[in-house]
DNA sequence: AAGACGGGGGC
DNA sequence: GCCCCAGTCTT
């Protein structure tokens, strides 16, 4: 047997029940593909049910407003996706009929939706011959041929591309594209992969020449920035507080947070509290309390983020200024869930 | 072509 | 501590 025909056999017998395998709708494919980029199964499963419980139809998701979408996105990160998956569920519903695009060339016009998101919806909803190109492609077809190419170069996008393509089975596009994807999840996998019980361990080039471990081969990305940041967490006696939208291109687009003053180092409780801008910031208080001697320590993949909040005891806040019970309906990231989830308001 | 963009989990 | 995950968008 040859290679689709032995990854098939494999797939038919080892898929997983996944929730958005029950259906060809094209709103729940494209809801999962979306959650699911640079995000383990795993992880977005809880959020799917969530958000089809929540949006049971593009027309529910559209009429949404953007802080309940970035709430339920809440925790699964790379927020743009969420923005995005409310824009298009916007246009589709306002613009489409709520008919989303039947091809590969009109789904991929949509924001948020790439070549790997395009191919995935246009073969499992309209069986279009179009190969998807994921993380576990890159791998599995890496391994079996012995392909160097380092996978996030122009070229090594193009070739895996080409070589998915050529292999896919034209006449089964769904199943082939979703079979290569559980394959590299579940059998060849990046770390103690099973070639032992492979049943493409006869023709994996890799495997015969030891080069499992080695491949694929991804060039490295520069070094994370380390970066310290102040959270003011004005309190009142009226148990008040202030959050901020972040805004802009950075980290955390859209999310709410405490009031943040960001400094170069990390600084002692004196430099900081004398620095002009603190001082603005705070305004009138009565007193102002470092709430973690030790800064948390919050891990991106890009930047490491050293955070302090200070609680800053205020006599009398701006008009925006929200009941501390209220935070719960804002959209914020882990960092500030963490803190919300173990500070408790105390008196003075 | 290179960075930015989250958070969780494996080893 | 490093790598990876059903990638996309911007510069």
């Amino acid at each position: 047997m040859n290679f689709t025909k032995l990854l098939i056999n494999w797939y038919l017998k080892n898929k997983r029940n996944l929730p958005w395998r029950e259906t060809r709708e094209p709103y729940p494919i494209w809801l999962s593909e979306i959650m699911l980029q640079q995000t383990r199964v795993e992880q977005g499963v809880p959020y799917y049910y969530r958000f089809i419980e929540a949006f049971p139809t593009v027309f529910h998701l559209a009429e949404a407003s953007q802080q309940e979408v970035l709430k339920l996105w809440q925790g699964l990160g790379y927020y743009s996706r969420a923005r995005n998956l409310h824009e298009t569920a916007r246009y589709v519903a306002g613009e489409l009929d709520g008919n989303f695009p039947e091809d590969y060339k009109g789904l991929i016009k949509l924001k948020g939706i790439g070549d790997y998101t395009a191919s995935a919806i246009a073969s499992i909803c309209y069986n279009e011959p179009v190969a998807v190109v994921d993380g576990n492609v890159y791998r599995v077809l890496a391994r079996y041929f012995v392909i160097d190419t380092p996978i996030n170069t122009p070229a090594g996008v193009k070739e895996f591309k080409a070589l998915a393509s050529e292999l896919l089975d034209i006449k089964n596009p769904s199943v082939f594209n979703q079979a290569m994807m559980e394959f590299g999840a579940l059998q060849c996998r990046p770390k103690n992969p099973l070639c032992e019980s492979c049943p493409l361990n006869d023709g994996c080039l890799a495997l015969k020449q030891k080069k499992i471990s080695e491949l694929p081969i991804k060039l490295k990305k520069g070094k994370i920035k380390k970066r310290y940041f102040n959270y003011l967490v004005f309190q009142t006696k009226e148990n008040a507080t202030l959050l901020n939208q972040r805004t802009g291109k950075g980290i955390w687009n859209g999310l709410y947070e405490f009031p943040l003053i960001e400094t170069e180092r990390q600084l002692t409780a004196e430099e900081f509290l004398s620095r002009e801008e603190v001082g603005a910031a705070v305004g009138e208080v009565k007193h102002v309390q470092l709430y973690n001697e030790k800064p948390v320590v919050h891990k991106l993949s890009h930047q490491h983020i050293y955070a302090r909040f200070w609680l800053v005891e205020s006599k009398k806040l701006p008009p925006k200024a929200i009941s501390m019970d209220e935070v719960e309906d804002y959209p914020v990231p882990v960092l500030i869930q963490n803190f919300l989830n173990e500070y408790e308001p105390t008196d003075y």
